[in-house]
DNA sequence: CACAAAGTGCCACTGAGTGCCAGTTTTGGC
DNA sequence: GCCAAAACTGGCACTCAGTGGCACTTTGTG
């Protein structure tokens, strides 16, 4: 890695660190950006030069997260039902999350109790949905009804995830992520009328 | 009404108002709440008596369109299948949306082009969405599996309502919207892997 | 080494949002 | 109608997020 971009990424890190002791320690609204800043010994002009603004610090990995989510999309287009390659893409994130539980719950029970923080978190599901969406209409062919179909797919999908997460969320991480995420999807292909 | 009352509303609503013919003619973000407020007639400190904060003038029906749903959900605890109770509730606010569609259109954009605006909006989803599940959960009985089931139901059930309102948006409230959330809640209750 | 490009720090500025207190308006009891 | 309490408002001073501009330093390139 180029000396420029190594230092960029330490930098990017001190700031992240930085917020998250301050964040977790006196709470997001009693830090300032100038106290981040003092931290990681950087000035609060640069800060902004990193990020967009204070509340995207409590989504370090949201970019990241999402071109991986694409490129796991990419080998769904293909699996004759699309149900089938969201539980693949479901068992990859499960493990991550449960192999960083700790440090994921921090981070969810700060984005809970800010409600700007909640707001913006929602963002993120939406990228999510538009890129389920396009490959669901991919996948399902040309035409206005399949188009809507995707949408509506995609959009149900996003909704199971969520609540499968805040409930995951809820209950400490304690339970099996990933087994409840198949029962989540389970639900979502066969509607959810049946008690089972 | 009590002559007090009288004056908070028109305030509000002259502020609302106010910020409407501005939001829309100079864009969000450049319009300052001094402006709004010299246009209403009414101090900074006092708009900030009416909204907690800027983006909270773009949703000015949010407490009132959920206290209305909340009462409609009482009615869904008793029917058979939920899912009914849902269609009936959808058919009443596309009744209302497509009465005030250009209204609601145009609030709509603004939302869209401002995300901070996009962001908020999920938090009146989220409302939604906690008072469905709570519903369903009466609805299901006690016990942690009738929970997780009433929640990944209003998660969905949330999702793909979201997904309509988009659609429908996009298509300038063109189409029928009733007739599309019945077509959205039938996805949810049978599953999306017919074709139909 | 020289030079361009990328990155940084500093300063001044706008605007959101809050705490405080003094002045005004409404209400309810008499 | 009168009066005190309660509700509401305006103005001021303040903190902090976020931006534009410019001079300065560090890195990559020939």
């Amino acid at each position: 890695m180029p000396l420029r971009e190594a230092k960029k990424a330490a930098v990017r890190q001190a700031l992240v660190s930085a917020a998250n002791r301050r964040f977790h320690s006196q709470g997001f609204e009693q830090t300032t950006i100038d106290e981040i800043c003092a931290d990681a010994g950087v000035s609060r002009r640069t800060f902004f030069r990193y990020f967009e603004n204070k509340e995207a610090l409590a989504f370090p990995h949201r970019s990241e997260r999402l071109e991986r989510f694409l490129a796991l999309l990419d080998g769904v287009g293909r699996s004759p039902n699309p149900v089938d390659g969201l539980r693949a893409i479901c068992a990859t994130f499960a493990h991550e999350y449960s192999a960083n539980r700790v440090s994921i719950l921090a981070q969810q029970r700060l984005v809970d109790s800010v409600p700007a923080l909640a707001a913006r978190e929602h963002e993120i599901d939406r990228d999510w949905e538009t890129a389920m969406a396009a490959t669901f209409h991919r996948r399902f062919g040309r035409g206005a009804a399949s188009e809507r179909r995707a949408r509506l797919m995609a959009g149900a999908a996003i909704g199971v995830i969520r609540a499968t997460m805040r409930y995951w969320y809820e209950k400490d991480g304690k339970p099996d992520l990933a087994r409840l995420g198949q029962e989540a999807l389970d639900g979502l292909e066969q509607g959810f009328l049946s008690e089972h």
